[in-house]
DNA sequence: GCAATTTTTGACCGATTGGACAAACGTTAG
DNA sequence: CTAACGTTTGTCCAATCGGTCAAAAATTGC
């Protein structure tokens, strides 16, 4: 039992900070099995066994990195809020959505890695936490439509669809860029997704 | 130079045949790097050396699949033509993509994990086939707009709310039917989809 | 300043990886 | 039957993998 866990030092605390965006970078691009410590450690500026001084093991950087990712993933959603004026409300969750995209790609492509490898890791949190929060907001979409204020749909695929569009602009950046082209590659492209998913889902929803 | 290559003999037509399409089932959970010769060989039910015998290496495996792969994954844009109708021809490219995500996921799959780590492989594709076809459907779409056949919009943001919301219901399975529960993970969910995603693009393109 | 503690590293280990190779085994045409 | 060719496998190899360990170096508390 490690129960009398002493606390961290200083240096422990900014070396696993180091470690853990150095391993947001590798695991981002490469996933989990496709990633080494080695890579790991020279990202973050050290030696391999001085990595494993702060992590037990690659799969503890792992858990660890997903943990924190988690949390403020489910942020946006969480915020999702029953408000007087739907429309509001889901314009505003496609405008964070898409800022995450825009300003936390690494999260995204390490989630998006995840969920293609089968979820081995996070299966029990989509089964738990993920499902619960989604029948949450559903049920207020849905009392949305039954007051006739939104037009009546699926609201757990309506919600996939604001999922996939939004992050679609992380986890498909490479390919956004190529057929944009170089010039309309600029952040700009951000501004142009938003005016496009908020005609989208806006205009389709008018009751 | 090998420029006489001799025909290929029966059982090496149906052997390679069986290769591809175990390292399709082992590539497109694990991605590239995350899977093994050894892996493949045996979801092939032969042995490794044997499984060099038909490919030189790892690599001729993986680019042989996604050559094939990227001729079929094209098919349906290529389809895309300029019609009468925008709303028919919109709603059955829809259909086309989604009828892929449910057949194909395994491909959507493979083609997914490749993008997400930066498309090293297929990037001149990307900026060349893959963008000259886009551009193409593109003008498509705008002489629909300026012919008031359908509202005003971004037509390649359109196009990538198209292919996101349709290839995620193949790339991020696991987390569609975590969400949905057990009860509505059966084929149903693609009709469910279907009804979304039609009432998601034809509604707010209405003129 | 010094002893205790924390941090860093070079060297090393067993396991796994992609791949080579020659020998053995099958198949087939004459 | 047999020689030529196609197919299969056991064995091996160098490189790389995740991880250990003891010893050196740096830091900290007194």
């Amino acid at each position: 039992m490690e129960s009398a866990a002493r606390p961290l030092t200083r240096i422990q605390q900014e070396k696993r900070e180091l470690i853990l965006e150095a391993a947001l970078d590798v695991f981002s691009v490469h996933g989990f099995r496709g990633s080494t410590i080695d890579q790991v450690a020279e990202a973050a500026g050290m030696s391999k066994p001085n990595l494993l001084y702060y992590f037990r093991s690659k799969e503890d950087i792992h858990a660890t990195l997903m943990q924190r990712l988690l949390h403020t993933w489910l942020a946006p959603l969480r915020e999702f809020d029953d408000a007087d004026d739907p429309v509001v409300e889901i314009r505003s969750y496609i405008r964070r959505k898409l800022e995450m995209a825009r300003d936390y790609p690494r999260e995204s492509r390490l989630f998006a890695n995840e969920i293609l490898q089968g979820a081995p890791r996070i299966m029990p949190m989509l089964e738990g936490e993920l499902k619960e929060l989604v029948d949450e907001k559903a049920r207020i979409i849905e009392s949305w439509m039954r007051a006739g204020k939104i037009a009546k749909t699926d609201p757990y695929h309506l919600i996939f669809a604001i999922w996939a569009t939004t992050q679609h602009y992380a986890d498909f950046d490479v390919q956004v860029r190529a057929v944009l082209g170089p010039d309309r590659s600029g952040e700009g492209r951000f501004e142009d997704a938003a005016r496009l998913l908020e005609q989208l889902f806006i205009g389709s929803l008018r009751p």
